[in-house]
DNA sequence: ATAGTTAATGCGAACGTTCGCCCGAACGTT
DNA sequence: AACGTTCGGGCGAACGTTCGCATTAACTAT
């Protein structure tokens, strides 16, 4: 553990008072030429280095900003935060904040881990990931005052600085490619109304919107809700794709990378060619898709620039400039790949 | 943005002088029953909680731990760094420590980062991972004499603390499991031996223990290497099965997931059919692997645990006890599944 | 020559803790 | 009666900064 050189001691050197070399190596304050050369002399070569700590306490602010995301479970790929949390990192750090990461807990018990790290002074503001519908975080850190930028929408009757990516939008644009394929008998894999974050509904919002455009109606039993992981998926395509070939839809939209994946795997063991006789959609565009048999057709989202906006918003905020938009919505890109680029077989 | 309860507002409420209170509320001292109680009533009433970054300045220590991760390519996927990030903070976070995250940096800039945090008195210890065979940041943080602990093996002849999985053991499983299977004819897809971490080296171990105590000679060119991602997998594998029947490997191993999803396509196109006519292994069971096209039989770390005891063993560092055993090996797991799971066709 | 300005620097205080030492009273013990 | 001991608690100092105000000397304008 070596031992950190002080102000003082660059002072002591330099021949001057500690408090004036604090100004000078601040900029704040003019003194002569030949002191501010000793200043700077003695600084480098004793190889001074301010000590973080006691300038937080002095100036009241930690440097520190929280962050906590809701871990992805086991079975699922999560790039998009490592993703996410890389670009909040990387521009938090060009402007002299750092990162605190600290878990997740479930339930109410999260709360207690945001008011903790007020409490004891540790953070200057928090980014949000995976905000729910009615998020108790958000009231919470609402009622405290306390600067916060979140990844995700809320209660739209909720002010708070947010920025999401456009799900609706990407669901539109997927089922325009579908339609633009020439089909016209489309399912949908969707999370239960349950936990359906305002992702959920957003995505579906646009994929509405987008049918109803192309004027195809969708019987509600093609519109399947549940768990949202790898079995609810392959469960109800196999419901699906167990019909009469006329029956059944020729393309199936999922609201993840994880169900497309169920949906693929049912169709293969049912003996139907994903990409020929079937398409299928995911969203995400997670690392693995492009290597899928076939590859997927997907949502990419653009993590990087959402990460990038959102620490630059919250820096906004503790600068006191706060951005001018409240809420930002940026567009995701639909990557077209062979599970859905044949055109449709109305078998 | 809050204002904070101080100690000295609760030494005020409760009549005693603060530097009491502050000893009473660390139990560092014992006083009357009364003035006790006295104290901790005041205390929550107030809602004191005590102000981190003053402890940390006159206690000398920042109470973070710094962590840092290589990113992984955005075709690959990553849960390995996530999983460990959560255990890590999982433990640190028990102890009372709070994880900071810092970006990677490409080459040599990286020890800068390091060594900002260090100077700046930001961190009081670090976790690496990613380590290279001669990686500088070790040299770096011994000569320092700054506490750490690597997740990952470096040049054996440094001693620094650090935990691994023994991906020797894993290998040698990987190929015992296909030789059990009939297979005799193995190809092995590894690193460059210019990129090769301890990582390649200490797999490749346990492939050709296995190899020789099975009697089977591998030739030179079933051992391929290279980048280690996807294209070169595929081309490497397009060679072997581009062979005649009875010329071509009968099992595939790669050293990592990415590497047999890349065989598994080259399979694909060639029309031999995995998990049939030739058998194919990951390394690391990547969240997805439970759900291709067969499905990939992969050797699995213990991450959690890995995090966790690189956690404990840093904090037996900082704690003054440092832990017995400098290196600690785990034992991963092998997960049989389709892709390898039917006997040898010796076609 | 006097007052007013400016430049260069010093000084005390504060941020909220923790830590070691001191002090007075009460209580035995020789 | 003088002397240790223990208990309950106070006090000053320190951790390394930053910040506002004060001070001095030199210089300019009247």
């Amino acid at each position: 553990m070596p031992r950190h050189v002080t102000i003082k001691e660059v002072a002591a050197v330099a021949g001057i008072s500690y408090q004036t070399v604090s100004k000078v190596l601040n900029h704040q304050v003019k003194v002569s030429k030949q002191t501010e050369e000793r200043i700077w002399t003695a600084a480098n070569e004793l190889g001074y280095h301010p000590n973080f700590i006691a300038r937080s306490l002095r100036s009241q602010c930690s440097g520190m900003i929280g962050f906590s995301w809701e871990p992805t479970p086991p079975d699922q790929t999560n790039q998009i935060y490592s993703q996410f949390m890389e670009s909040i990192i990387h521009y938090s750090e060009s402007v002299g904040y750092h990162i605190l990461a600290f878990p997740y807990k479930p339930g109410g018990e999260w709360i207690n881990a945001y008011r903790n790290l007020i409490e004891t002074n540790r953070v200057d503001g928090f980014i949000l990931s995976s905000v729910e519908y009615e998020d108790t975080r958000i009231t919470f850190l609402q009622e405290q005052k306390f600067p916060f930028v979140a990844f995700g929408r809320s209660n739209p009757e909720w002010k708070f600085p947010y920025i999401d990516v456009d799900g609706a939008a990407g669901m539109r644009m997927v089922v325009e490619h579908l339609v633009s394929q020439g089909h016209r008998r489309i399912a949908i894999l969707n999370w239960s109304e349950a936990k359906s974050t305002s992702v959920g509904k957003n995505r579906m919002k646009g994929c509405m919107e987008a049918l109803k455009n192309a004027g195809i109606d969708t019987p509600p039993q093609w519109i399947a809700r549940g768990e949202g992981d790898f079995p609810f998926a392959y469960q109800s395509s196999v419901q699906w794709l167990d019909l009469p070939p006329a029956q059944r839809p020729t393309a199936i939209v999922a609201f993840s990378d994880i169900m497309a994946i169920g949906a693929m795997n049912a169709a293969l063991n049912l003996g139907v060619r994903v990409g020929i006789d079937l398409a299928i959609t995911g969203f995400d565009d997670s690392p693995l898709m492009q290597y899928l048999i076939p590859n997927l057709t997907s949502v990419r989202q653009p993590i990087w620039e959402v990460g990038r906006t959102v620490a630059e918003m919250l820096q906004g905020i503790l600068n006191g400039n706060p951005p001018q938009n409240q809420a930002v919505l940026l567009e995701p890109t639909l990557i077209v790949r062979d599970s859905s680029s044949q055109p449709a077989r109305s078998s």
